[in-house]
DNA sequence: ACGGAACCGTACCGTACGGTACATAAGTTT
DNA sequence: AAACTTATGTACCGTACGGTACGGTTCCGT
């Protein structure tokens, strides 16, 4: 929806760093309040309550990320693989972002109050665009005659679990991401080729 | 290592009962105590301290779990596939059950806290015994020649993408299992047909 | 220059919760 | 039976936090 005005986003900027660092707890509003040099009562009158403050943060959060538009022709078959690949690096670079965890985090912990609102938001403005992206990708190789799928919708899923593994629950519970952040690449590059091999035309190897 | 008394186990049951039915909020150390018609006082002289309690929850929780130990002599391939298919659905059948979301909800909301202990206790007490089961049934495999890979984490993780896709982060997130539970049995098949299309006996082995 | 809106800083209120203390009862040991 | 252990229930304390109120200040439009 419209956006926040400037003095907002900054607020919202420092109140997504108070989380980040300190967890939920961390994320009082004296403290953001003290935080972003603002008052509490303006807290309240831009954002209602505690939990519009936590719904606008990811709001402002997802409106952040720009979605890469998928640029159309794209002719070789090592064009489209790499952008497959490309997408899975994303995908892992966005999981194992601090901001990212912090709210999904948040959101997770939040789950049992009003119907999981924050949940429902956090899908809605994180997950779908990547999943639109990554439908319209796969489409796309389809078209070309890359990949051949019935079900677009169980493809993206594979996909996305093939890339992931449970990596992202892992993280969530606190593990720390090394050798994942590192070999992350190679994990894309794995995961792309495994994809290929499921639901490609021919078992066409990367490098 | 020692578990609890029955008298505890009574308590901890009605501690998990409570944090299913209305979240971390509605466990607290009174109302637990109003609940499971104790004290206040013994619950501090059991478990120290809240942080002890919803530890000694999660170590309950997974003592009640039974991993049931690969019966050895898997002669046909048939049995074989059928074993992993079990697993599968088994793997879901956890992951969505009320008490496993809960559990894990709560120690990701706590992950910013000491460390995230309740993380290594819900990884090294609920993920570890499921994943090591896994991996000898896929060594097993492996041994009678129905599977060949060279890094048996890699074939694992791989099998825990195709089966649990972002199912777990989306339950998680508060989104219902509509859908889920149903078509539990069709995934988990469809999960292993496409683990043996990456790992089964004639699957090229990837670097 | 004037008036009003927005905002800051702070003080305040109510409440809920973690943790402790204590008085009492029931069972166990000697 | 007396002493001890264990547990219950209740009352209490300190604190931290969400939310509100208010006086003072800055800024903008007219």
């Amino acid at each position: 929806m419209e956006p926040f005005t400037p003095r907002q986003n900054a607020v919202l900027e420092c109140a997504l760093q108070l989380l980040v660092a300190g967890g939920e707890r961390a994320l009082t509003t004296a403290g953001l309040a003290r935080a972003a040099n603002c008052s509490k009562e303006s807290l309240y009158k831009w954002f209602g309550d505690r939990d519009g403050l936590l719904a606008a943060m990811i709001t402002y959060q997802a409106s952040k990320v720009r979605t890469p538009g998928p640029r159309e022709s794209m002719p070789t078959l090592d064009d489209f693989t790499r952008s497959l690949v490309v997408f899975a690096e994303d995908l892992l670079g966005v999981l194992s972002g601090e901001v990212s965890l912090a709210l999904n985090r948040l959101a997770i912990g939040q789950a049992d109050r009003d119907g999981a609102r924050l949940g429902a938001l956090l899908r809605e403005h994180g997950r779908l665009p990547i999943e639109q992206r990554a439908r319209a990708l796969l489409e796309l190789g389809r078209r070309h005659g890359y990949l051949q799928f019935s079900d677009t919708r169980e493809a993206y899923e594979t996909l996305y679990g093939l890339i992931v593994h449970d990596g992202h629950v892992r993280m969530l519970l606190g593990e720390p991401p090394a050798g994942l952040a590192e070999e992350r690449s190679q994990r894309a590059r794995l995961a792309i080729s495994q994809f290929f091999r499921l639901y490609g035309h021919g078992a066409q190897d990367i490098e």
